[in-house]
DNA sequence: TGAATGACTCGAT
DNA sequence: GATCGAGCCATTC
């Protein structure tokens, strides 16, 4: 057990992203006030997998709205079949009005 | 302590 | 317009 670390203040934005909406690494770090550690998302990303509860990666992208991190959900359409569940066309690995359907950690009470 | 990693992003060519 | 390279920051070994 440790102090809350970055990584856990990215769970929680990525939790707070509602279904049928998506968000990019550079967002959830833009939030947390480290805009330059996009990266730092996506590693905790990596941690994520034995989180409690579970953090709804797949509803993070990256800037062009692309999968890039399917391929770490244990199966590479796991995350396409989810956002496509939750009515988010992706066609070929790319969500479609990604712009559309982009969601913002600091706009989370901004309307559709 | 130093070096390496990483599911990104921006800028330049 | 597309492709390539460098930067950047926090965690881990």
């Amino acid at each position: 057990m440790s102090e809350p670390t970055f990584y856990e203040k990215v769970y929680e934005v990525v939790r707070l992203v509602p279904p049928g909406r998506v968000t990019s690494y550079g967002a959830i770090a833009k939030y947390l006030g480290a805009a330059r550690s996009s990266r730092l998302v996506g590693w905790a990303m990596n941690v994520s997998h034995g989180v409690v509860p579970a953090v709804p990666a797949h509803r993070v992208v990256n800037r062009q709205g692309l999968l890039s991190g399917k391929a770490h959900f244990g199966d590479v359409n796991a995350m396409e079949v989810k956002l496509t569940a939750e009515g988010i066309e992706v066609v070929n690995d790319q969500i479609q009005h990604f712009d559309r359907i982009f969601w913002d950690p600091e706009k989370d009470l901004t309307i559709t």
